[in-house]
DNA sequence: CATTTAACTGAACGCCTGTTCATTTGCCAA
DNA sequence: TTGGCAAATGAACAGGCGTTCAGTTAAATG
């Protein structure tokens, strides 16, 4: 046999990037093989080549979609006002968009190693844009008075590296609701960069 | 030919945990092969088999020692005085401790997942001792009044995840000092704490 | 209903994987 | 100087890897 029942691309393709992101996220790129992203889809290695030209673009193309979507979201959440408000609105944001995505979290940041330069350096640049958005915040509200921090570009790292760091340990099914956790966090990064 | 001139276990043994600590930092556990561990070693791939029973066992020795260290070392770090101290104490130490082992961080932080089930339970428990002397700091600066944070355990892993993720990004070819670095943090996390 | 086309199979390609082991070599102690 | 042992070699094992492609089948088109 060959085509299979009700099979269509548009079926297929985002079924091989679930099972794709999925095994990644548990196993990680270099252990997972494409013969079993194709058993998780129900379809042979060699049908994965009609949706993706090599393993490699699989991993780029999910990162690539991730932070994308990442920039997309965040250029639709108001920017103006007050830096004390940015900074909050910055950070549930960043909770709220990546609490429900702990797969392409992990992805992206775990499997940075496993893109070839070329891919590396794009994926590089769009985490940047992002961090230099929470930079712009800190630099406004330093300027506004409001915010004190010995230094800004590593009081960003330390931040985004503290928000980020709750995928890895968060349980939907755990103790904490996301608004709660929404407000610890928003009480942590307040307190640690104001005046 | 078989044994090389000045060949001694003294010397493979250690050469052999070295370049695979290296090398599984550089490319993840699932990407580096035997041979490749043993190309880096300068012998070839069946004679890591005289230092390591296995591959797993050899990225749970790297991970293990790595966890042991750490918290050998800070129990040798004194814990009395009051809370402030204390966290200042353990700022300095986890930043002190971890700069300079980059590549044991990258490895005990992103290879959980290729770990089998025995020993990636064994790490965490190691790993969950560390975050509770953390958070044992925090409780004695919420009883003694000095810190005021909204959830405790929540406080601890955001501010593991703070200072870890430094690893992610300092150079030390680059702008700042250690000493800098850990002023910095020191501000941070003492802010983002204290009542 | 006939034809085209998109989707998939299954086998094959050359190469790499972790691990074992008989064999060889070089160092050290007697 | 000679034996014993530690420390390697290098070939072999069975199986898995990413990728290609001629052939087959189901769905879409006219």
């Amino acid at each position: 046999m060959a085509r299979k029942q009700g099979s269509h691309s548009d079926i297929t393709g985002p079924k091989v990037r679930e099972a794709a992101l999925r095994l990644i996220a548990r196993h990680g790129y270099a252990a997972v093989s494409m013969r079993q992203i194709a058993a998780e889809v129900g379809v042979q290695a060699g049908a994965l080549y009609n949706y993706t030209p090599d393993k490699q673009s699989l991993l780029f193309d999910l990162m690539h979609d991730h932070m994308s979507a990442l920039l997309a979201a965040w250029s639709n959440v108001d920017t103006a006002g007050p830096a004390l408000l940015r900074l909050q609105a910055f950070t549930g944001f960043h909770i709220r968009f990546h609490l429900p995505r702990a797969d392409q979290v992990f992805v992206s940041y775990m499997e940075l190693r496993n893109l070839n330069p070329e891919n590396f350096a794009v994926i590089e640049s769009l985490r940047h844009r992002y961090e230099d958005a929470l930079e712009d915040i800190l630099r406004a509200g330093e300027a506004e008075g409001v915010f004190a921090v010995a230094d800004t570009r590593v009081t960003t790292m330390a931040v985004i590296a503290m928000l980020t760091g709750l995928s890895n340990w968060y349980r939907h099914d755990g103790r904490l609701e996301t608004d709660v956790i929404e407000a610890i966090y928003w009480d942590l990064v307040r307190k640690a960069v104001t005046a």
